[in-house]
DNA sequence: AGTAATTTTCACAAATTTTTGAAAATTCGA
DNA sequence: TCGAATTTTCAAAAATTTGTGAAAATTACT
């Protein structure tokens, strides 16, 4: 297999996987150029390189930034800028994780406690609701938990002691 | 706050966070009615409530119960079906956590693989765009075993034994 | 078999999300 | 300050996803 296939697919690869995430095909696919490139690029080899307008990339490039998983490299004398793909995995993964929490957990976790508040309503009708919710809090919390710690730890905890926890005794 | 109100916000809220994790609008909102519905509920009732067409119900209903988190519940001597969800909200987890990784999961980590056997191109970058993937890799074969273990163990063991491991002692 | 109730299907419509591209803004050097 | 290079913005177009509704299929009863 020659390594413009391999790249191909795997760009395309990953785009669909981010799709189906709720990640835009654009972001996951210059996330995905930028991490197997040998070497910083530029918005128009990007633009090139994916067959997308400057437009994109441009806003793309901008949204990878702010959740911290691509930096902006600036050449010595050049005007351009370049990009290139936070290379450490874990770290990329907790930023990920850190803002999908932030940005989508945390609210639900905040509008099931609300919701705890009702009172009016055919009794037992409001005992069910309070029950489902109730669980469905807890739940998230401690799904929230769990991101937290895990997004604390040290990758060697995480793929060292932890799974092996994991895996015999339990 | 009444619960007619509590209700709503909930159907809307779960609706938006299932859009945010690829699950669409309607799918979300069936399956937060039918959580906090104190009976089964036939199609023309969902469709009432949610203002949602008799087809688009259909549809939802049925790929609800592929997934296996709401079920048919006959009434005896009635012609037309009910709904209802699964109650045990662990063994919905569990479910919904399952058919993604069958999905969403495992396509990734076969192409992970597949695209390790790249041996054409420049020496220098066929390395690096392997080690890149081979991490990958190595990430997400991690991220299946955890999703299985997790899916394996009961609700106590996760919510019990390993909450605490996990926030004490590490 | 006939028929009324119910479910399913699916071509098309509507809504939403993503992308484009060209104009405007910014940056930097001369 | 001017102007070329570059980045940013954003209204409109394109693409994609989701929803509709009516016709077709199925079901169960007489």
């Amino acid at each position: 297999m020659h390594l413009d296939e391999a790249k191909k697919q795997f760009i395309q690869s990953w785009g669909t996987f981010g799709s189906n995430w709720g990640i835009n095909k654009a972001m996951a696919q210059i996330h995905a150029l930028l991490l197997v490139s040998p070497h910083p690029l530029s918005t128009d080899e990007i633009m090139e390189e994916l067959k997308i307008s400057r437009g994109n990339a441009n806003m793309t490039l901008r949204a990878l930034i702010s959740w911290g998983i691509i930096n902006k490299v600036l050449k010595p004398g050049e005007r351009k800028e370049y990009f290139s793909s936070e290379k450490d995995l874990w770290e990329m993964v907790k930023k990920v994780v850190n803002e999908r929490k932030k940005k989508e957990l945390e609210p639900v976790a905040k509008m099931l406690e609300q919701v705890q508040n009702v009172t009016e309503g055919p009794e037992r009708e409001v005992e069910e609701f309070k029950k489902v919710t109730r669980e469905l809090s807890t739940f998230s919390n401690k799904a929230v938990d769990l991101l937290e710690t895990v997004i604390k730890a040290e990758q060697n905890w995480f793929f060292g002691t932890f799974f092996k926890w994991l895996r015999q005794g339990k």
